[in-house]
DNA sequence: CAAGTTGTTCAATAGTCATAGAACCATTAT
DNA sequence: ATAATGGTTCTATGACTATTGAACAACTTG
């Protein structure tokens, strides 16, 4: 791997942990981990006590570190975990979380 | 696990990710990790680019994140990784770095 | 079409973070 | 004792982050 690429994952491994910096985010994931149904976003703010702006906020930022997937369906907007990013760059982490 | 509990490794968890959510923090570790001898502050610090004051910040963010520990002999500290930590919440990551 | 639902974006704000240089502290060597 | 070495702390600064409420956009239903 050269330095390039190292660098280029480093990026990604940085907005990644940002992503996961956050208590609301963290609940965010473990309420899309724990639940056995699909989740909309007002669903998952309303669980995770976050205002409607604020939510989309963590939404977003979650979105860009490829955290979680997104899934419209007429306005409505159905999110789920991103497994494969979870398992490249943190194998191991949502079972322990 | 009550809830407060799930708050308290939260809090923790909070505390690990703005740690490795840093470029030049995520270099420390690499660093560490890939060398086979025991390393001081300034050899880190100077592989990874970073003035005395900046690097020392870094050092402090990451042992108050439980991630590396610290050895003084004379006016020298040694750093290491604590693999503790790394297993007990992102076990697999240091091999994926 | 008007009204309601679901979610995003904007603007403002307060708080946190990364960085550098200077001063400082502790230890060792001259 | 003085100087040199290895690190930490302080201060200041610019950049980023989380939060809120209001305005907006997209879609559905009465």
């Amino acid at each position: 791997m050269t330095i390039e690429q190292l660098a280029a994952s480093d990026e990604q491994r940085v907005r990644i942990f940002k992503a996961l910096a956050d208590p609301t985010r963290l609940q965010i994931i473990r309420t899309l981990k724990g639940s056995r149904t699909e989740l909309n976003c007002g669903e998952i703010g309303e669980r995770c006590e976050a205002s409607k702006s604020n939510a989309s906020y963590h939404f977003r930022t979650l979105r860009e570190a490829g955290l979680i997937l997104v899934r419209k369906e007429a306005q409505t907007k159905y999110i789920q975990l991103h497994y494969v990013t979870f398992d490249t760059y943190l194998p191991g982490f949502l079972d322990s979380l």
